[in-house]
RNA sequence: GCGGAAGUAGCUCAUUUGGUAGAGCAUCAGCCUUCCAAGCUGAGGGUGGCGGGUUCGAGCCCCGUCUUCCGCUCCA
């Protein structure tokens, strides 16, 4: 028996990076030139690992579901979808440094929490006034006699008008004075010690029109989820669709990130696999509960250790969601977010509606009645997801002779290369032997031939990459036709007819059997 | 973006008062032939991240810049 050699997080991920450069799954992006940060791009295995994982995520919702739709939505869209999104306010978050502590904090809720502070003193005077007075206390009434309550009332009204105003205005200037009149210290410093504000362009803004003067800015879209948003209508018409219904897409999305690290889990330029699932109003939470099981089991499919995966709810909801919770993976450093389930309400259709004049509504025959309807969304990473493959599959085995080795054990069905053809020497006419059944295998799946090096490196190379099946063709092979086929995770060889590998290793391979299972 | 560390061949690393840049693995060609890495011979591959400065001379010292790694706020 073979051990796995037990590695750190930070030897893991360590590896996982060298090895995935190494064996061409990915460079980082423009490397001669130095690389440009937080930007990768997938190589020779990559490419195909990256195409599989996504045809997996497309089939398993696609074309198991009969009432979910596949579209591809551009990247460019109408700078109002950004609007009504939230995008335009929530990507262009005001910052401010601490030159003391090097703390950075969001200018706007560094001020927020100074007027939480100032509430803090209101609900005090409160409550010690209602103890005072017992039950004849009249709060509403307190709240706008009591003279310090009125105070700091009015301190909390002129802080947010101003706050307003100056974020409005896009007055950054002003906000930084703000910080400086309301005397706000550093938590961490005690200081006043602070920067300009500034401001962080989380979308990636270009231009659209080739003549300069008439060109108008355009973002790249910072989600996927707002292509299916606004064909929401075009699908629901034209593809005949009856709620409950589902829109999916894969794209990349682009954004500017403050902190982009740790490998492939946080890019400037990503690929997102998203669906939004179109419900009647009322019936959100039950559908939230289907897709949470149903997207945790398309995961446990893959058979990567179930340890591997949780669910984490969220406390805090983000202003369009009733529910939303991520399905974590814990990645070489951590426990992280790899996908994300989110009742999102009728907020975004809402407010396309407001800002597009259109009415976005389902007219339901069950009840007689149009309505806006409720959206449950799944939203996976696919770079995160190839990464949650990487790191999960690699291990380094020690072997019972002593020696060592590095494979993937990668899915099957995920794997870049299914089968490699290897002559056992490179001579006697089983190069010619192992080319001709090459020939004859490849139409089914991707091959790889190999002549060079010994047999075992060979084998070894193939197990660094993934390759599930390896084909060899030996002295034996020219007279019966038979071929070994080894099994990548247990190092085990079958003798088989040449007739039968095409079928065999097609069979093992397939993605059929993963979709059998989560349909 | 801020603070700390680093950057020499595809990979892992040498070259220590600053004096002409090396090894192993990998790659390629040939030989050998053997079902689980590490046989033999030969070859290619580096303007030392990039730019500037100090010096007769810089991989080494200084400055800038880019990138990566480790710590802080948002997200898929």
């Amino acid at each position: 028996m073979s051990t796995v050699k037990t590695l750190t997080g930070e030897e893991h991920f360590k590896a996982v990076i060298s090895h995935a450069k190494e064996y061409g799954f990915i460079f980082q992006s423009s490397e001669i030139y130095d690389g440009l940060s937080a930007v990768y791009d997938y190589g020779q295995c990559g490419a195909p690992l990256k195409n599989n994982i996504r045809e997996y995520w497309w089939r398993a919702m696609v074309q198991m579901n009969e009432n979910i739709a596949g579209i591809d939505a551009a990247i460019f869209m109408h700078p109002t979808v950004w609007k009504a999104s939230g995008h335009v306010d929530a990507f262009n978050d005001p910052l401010i440094d601490n030159k003391d502590s090097k703390k950075r904090y969001r200018a706007d809720v560094l001020i927020e929490d100074h007027i939480a502070k100032i509430e803090a003193k209101i609900e005090k005077e409160v409550t010690k006034a209602k103890q005072r007075f017992g039950e004849s206390f009249d709060e509403a009434m307190f709240r706008s006699t009591n003279p310090r309550v009125v105070e700091n009332q009015k301190k909390i009204d002129e802080i947010n008008q101003r706050l307003k105003d100056c974020l409005e205005r896009n007055d950054l200037e002003g906000v930084r004075q703000l910080i400086l009149d309301l005397e706000i210290v550093c938590p961490v410093s005690g200081t006043r010690n602070w920067t300009e504000v500034r401001q962080f362009n989380l979308m990636f803004a270009t231009q659209m029109g080739s003549v300069s003067e008439e060109a108008s800015t355009i973002y790249l879209r910072p989600e996927t989820a707002q292509g299916i948003f606004v064909n929401f209508l075009n699908v629901y018409k034209t593809g005949r669709m009856k709620i409950p219904f589902g829109i999916a897409q894969t794209g990349k999305a682009f954004r500017n990130e403050i902190v982009a690290r740790q490998f492939i889990f946080r890019m400037r330029e990503f690929e997102q696999m998203e669906m939004q699932y179109f419900v009647r109003p009322g019936t959100e939470m039950q559908w939230y509960e289907h897709w949470k099981q149903a997207r945790m089991q398309w995961h446990l499919t893959l058979g990567i250790s179930s340890t591997k995966y949780r669910f984490h709810d969220h406390i805090k909801l983000a202003h369009y969601a009733n529910a939303a919770c991520d399905i974590e993976f814990e990645f070489p450093f951590g426990f992280k977010e790899l996908e994300g389930i989110h009742s999102r309400t009728d907020f975004d259709l809402k407010s396309h509606e407001q800002h597009s004049g259109k009415k976005l509504q389902y007219f339901d025959p069950e009840l007689n009645e149009s309505y806006v309807p409720y959206v449950v969304e799944t939203s996976i990473g696919l770079d995160r997801m190839f990464l949650a493959v990487l790191s999960a599959t690699y291990k380094e085995e020690t072997l019972e002779d002593g020696s060592d080795r590095t494979v993937l054990s990668i899915p099957p069905a995920l794997a870049p290369v299914k089968c490699a053809v290897l002559p056992l020497v490179n001579k006697d006419n089983l190069p010619e032997k192992a080319r001709e059944i090459m020939d004859q295998i490849k139409f089914g799946f991707d091959c790889m031939f190999d002549a060079k090096d010994s047999i075992g490196k060979r084998y070894r190379r193939q197990d660094a990459i993934g390759t599930p099946y390896c084909i060899t063709i030996d002295h034996q092979t020219l007279q019966d036709n038979t071929v070994t086929i080894r099994e990548r995770d247990t190092m085990q060889q079958e003798r088989i007819h040449t007739s039968e590998v095409s079928r065999i290793v097609e069979e093992r391979v397939s993605m059929k059997a993963l979709l059998s299972k989560v349909s």
